[in-house]
DNA sequence: GCATGATAAATGAC
DNA sequence: GTCATTTATCATGC
């Protein structure tokens, strides 16, 4: 008699898509290469929204997913953050 | 769903930090989120629809339906204006 | 089976 | 009060 019918109905998260290559690279670039201060302003914000497709809650929302789940396990985002470090090093020496 | 008044009459609300006594030593722990209940929602959406600002008393009266504290219900109605 | 994006409580700046 | 944010939770992708 528990039917504790838990009905998360249509939920916008229900047509969740992940985001494409390119605009994770975008992303990833701009964290990686902020990484003291990974907190873009609202006209970056605008921008990367524009480079990548999607929206500015959507750039909002991959920070701030971004940033707690970067602070929580350092030690799993360091072969990433050092596969960008280079990529960024590399386009600061040319 | 472990709610804290979901269905159970225990206490009255009363888990605030009463603490003032030696000043600076408690760091004053955020407290852990806690998602409300099918039924705790229902209440606050149909407040919400009548006005979207809730006075205090309304407010005062709410929290004590859906064993919430005044501040969680005040918290409520600031999100949900934001969504 | 976790990675990932979106949402729901909770805090704090202003 | 708004509003960006932190944090946990949710729902999905793969």
């Amino acid at each position: 008699a528990v039917m504790i019918l838990r009905s998360r109905f249509l939920d916008a998260r229900r047509k969740r898509r992940n985001f494409n290559k390119q605009a994770t690279e975008i992303l990833n670039e701009y964290f990686y290469s902020h990484l003291s201060n990974p907190y873009p302003s609202e006209e970056a914000k605008e921008e990367l929204a524009k480079k990548c497709g999607i929206t500015v809650s959507q750039v909002s929302n991959w920070f701030g997913n971004k940033r707690i789940r970067y602070k929580k396990n350092i030690g799993k985002f360091q072969e990433e953050a050092n596969i960008y470090a280079a990529k960024t090093a590399v386009t600061a020496t040319n | 769903n472990t709610n804290p008044g979901s269905s159970s009459a225990s206490s009255s609300s009363g888990a605030k930090e009463s603490s003032k006594s030696g000043a600076a030593s408690a760091p004053r722990t955020r407290k852990k989120r806690c998602p409300y209940s099918k039924f705790q929602i229902r209440e606050l959406e149909r407040e919400f629809f009548f006005n979207v600002y809730i006075n205090k008393e309304k407010r005062l009266q709410l929290s004590r339906m859906l064993n919430l504290t005044d501040r969680q219900v005040k918290i409520w109605f600031q999100n949900r204006r934001m969504k």
